[in-house]
DNA sequence: CATGCTATCGTTAGCAT
DNA sequence: AATGCTAACGATAGCAT
């Protein structure tokens, strides 16, 4: 059951579309009803299929309505200015997702730095063997590690005043 | 970690109530998307909210004007017959209850009157001591069970006849 | 073709930072 | 307040009837 990850792409056959269709508009208006009565804001959604000559809405014809001449009586400028529209909204995710990547990448290259460190004062390792970037990284580490090896005496040094105290 | 059922009810604690509309909007997007997507549907959100002086708008100003302008220019009436509002949805879903708990309540029945045949048989329990309606109901469970056994005489026969051939 | 089932996957409430 | 995390919950794809 649902062994292949869902490709996000258009259903080519038919029936096995229209099954997608019904189970997933059904969700939809759900979350639809949760979100305005959790939340008290209000929403509508229009849904328009091959299926039926008329579109599924919601909450109702006078609820949708009352939503859309908010919307409709909003000047296209207005509306641009805030509006999310597709587009927007990939590549907003798209940079989080960068963002999260490069995160990842800094954080990896802190800790081949940091064993890399500890290979070199084991003498497994020479200096010589190191690249230009390899060298200068490493140096932002040891720093790194001299600081905490500072706090680290700070913090012993005033726990022994306090013991004379 | 979500431990007690979330009630489906206005959000009394404003910054709660923030938290979730910002992760359930976030969500009801993705999923008009990947309706749109899968099944080449023509659909679009609105979402109106405090925390934002414009809607939220889905799948841009053009697409969102586009299904609206189909929408806008059904008659009232016609609008009417095919909407699904939110009383209607909810009446469907309890009938659909309904039904459920008929099926299971009748389903009890049956097994509560097979025990019953099998004490009866056993001597456990006598005839004399039943209501009307639980004999009643018991003659049904015992029509059933004498049918199995004759079927199962049947298919006995059919296979001693096999063995002759 | 519609409906029901359920393993699997996606969403999110509550918490921590 | 906003963001990230994760256990728990809800949605649903594929199948059976």
């Amino acid at each position: 059951m649902t062994r292949n990850k869902v490709k996000l792409e258009y259903i080519a056959n038919d029936s096995a579309r229209k099954a997608t269709f019904k189970k997933r508009k059904k969700g939809l208006l759900k979350k639809v009803e949760e979100l305005t009565t959790l939340c008290g804001v209000d929403a509508c959604a229009i849904i328009y299929s091959p299926y039926d000559a008329r579109p599924e809405v919601w909450p109702s014809q006078i609820g949708a309505r009352r939503v859309l001449a908010r919307f409709m009586n909003l000047s296209q400028e207005e509306q641009e200015k805030k509006m999310l529209d597709q587009e927007t909204y990939l590549r907003q995710r798209i940079a989080k997702a960068s963002q999260q990547l490069e995160k990842i990448r800094d954080e990896n290259r802190e800790r081949e730095m940091s064993e890399l460190m500890h290979q070199c004062l084991g003498g497994v390792t020479s200096l010589e063997e190191l690249s230009l970037k390899d060298t200068m990284d490493l140096c932002l580490v040891a720093d790194k590690t001299l600081e905490l090896i500072d706090k680290r005496i700070e913090f012993l040094h005033k726990t022994e005043e306090d013991d004379d105290d």
